[in-house]
DNA sequence: ATGCTGACTATGT
DNA sequence: TACATAGCCAGCA
């Protein structure tokens, strides 16, 4: 597990050793975390639209990853993050994390459709919006 | 430098 | 619509 072992609160200074090339002396880490931070309540965002907003279109993956280092009890609105398709996707050995996800979602107004999906098209976040 | 791993995705059946 | 595959990335051994 990489080294993310920070909250929001903490993104002022650099974490890990690399630097990184977007922003430098901000993780690409930090830079994840700090975007989905301002996901609004009751919107979603896709891994993949968190890693271009972080500046580095294509790494969904490692948004995965980062997501699976938050802390538990982060303030982080991990929970916002679901993968292109509207749906929950958390597979390591954590359905209760699942569970978790949807029912935060839910608490925020966030409707899913039978198939257990999102309708991506009235929740996914819009900057601006 | 090299080679994994994984809360991802786009594409082709 | 549901799988299978093949890229893609950052972080760490």
């Amino acid at each position: 597990m990489p080294g993310i072992t920070f909250t929001a609160h903490e993104l002022d200074r650099p974490t890990g050793k690399r630097p990184g090339k977007v922003m430098p002396g901000i993780t690409f880490s930090a830079r994840v975390v700090s975007v989905v931070a301002r996901i609004p309540r009751g919107r979603v965002a896709t891994y993949g639209q968190v890693a271009a907003e972080a500046g580095r279109a294509g790494a969904a993956r490692a948004v995965g990853v980062v997501m699976a280092c938050l802390p538990d009890g982060s303030d982080v609105p991990w929970h916002r993050v679901v993968n292109a398709r509207g749906e929950v996707s958390i597979r390591p050995g954590r359905p209760s994390a699942g569970e978790e996800q949807r029912r935060l979602l839910e608490r925020e107004g966030v409707r899913f459709g039978s198939g257990g999906r999102i309708d991506l098209a009235s929740h996914l976040w819009k900057r601006g919006r």
